[in-house]
DNA sequence: TTGCAACCGGTACCCAGGTACAGGTTTATG
DNA sequence: CATAAACCTGTACCTGGGTACCGGTTGCAA
């Protein structure tokens, strides 16, 4: 009978995602080896499956697999006081996604003057003067609105 | 001389993409194919410079190579009236977009709400209850804020 | 006890978006 | 004219994040 730990199937099953994908992350140091069946078979507890819930969420926060790794790392031998690891690496994701969200505003304000104004080729607004798209330097916070073309 | 069409290396450096990503481009369709000199040396409009701008705003937008270049490939061959393509394209990116600030909205207040709160654990965090990172359905639209770990 | 699904490790492959290298020609300059 | 830098084509390789296939065990239920 189960009771004693999760087949691979059931937490990939349960998280949503392949099992291929558990042996993947845990050859890159993302989820812990689990204990094994006597014949060798995975034997995951519970908390695998919130670790992976936990891998997928910090990869939509635009963090990568290293970085995940790193922090899971640093989270799991720590269990007592805090280590300033997270707090910092939080602080400085936290500018990057500000700054992600920045970017994407000034997008989002474009392509809505763009759809406004009845843009309808990339090359001629990104060549006109007046164009709502701030293609030459959509990086340098440059925002100018208002239709043209 | 110079005059009759800038070199590889000029557009590359005026755009800031590596020589050979011209050539990648061309090849994906995205550049539109240059006269060449006699000796068979690319000799491209200035217009270049403006179309590898366009190609990476449109990167930073979000868009796929692929759809860059369908894209590009609309607005090409319609000069006179619009044509529908980019329109309802802008708007279905428009909407993407939107979603991504969504989610990095949530995430920004989900690092935020970690960070005063002085969590340090990220498994931690993700199993408390009252942990203000969503992880479990950051996808969901989901949002609890307040300090707990 | 037999049968089949689920598992194992290992390796190869996939996609996007490039980047590098090899070996040969062209162009610009002294 | 010589020579070096820039260019050419073609092909191979890289990183990230997985996914697929192989031939061989294990687990479980009828």
């Amino acid at each position: 009978m189960s009771a004693e730990g999760l087949r691979s199937g059931q937490v990939a099953e349960a998280a949503g995602v392949n099992v291929q994908t558990l042996r993947y992350y845990e050859r890159r140091g993302l989820l812990p080896e689990p204990d094994r069946s006597p014949g060798g078979h995975r034997l995951y507890d519970d908390q695998a499956v919130t670790v992976l819930r936990v891998i997928k969420a910090a990869q939509r926060l635009g963090f990568t697999l290293e970085e995940v790794a790193e922090l899971l790392e640093t989270g799991r031998h720590r269990h007592g006081r805090p280590v300033p690891g997270l707090q910092e690496r939080a602080r400085a994701k936290l500018a990057e996604v500000e700054q992600k969200i920045a970017d994407l505003t000034t997008i989002r304000d474009a392509l809505l003057a763009a759809v406004d104004a009845g843009c309808d080729d990339l090359t001629f607004c990104a060549g006109s003067p007046c164009c709502p798209i701030p293609f030459t330097d959509l990086a340098q916070e440059n925002r100018h609105a208002g239709p043209c073309c």
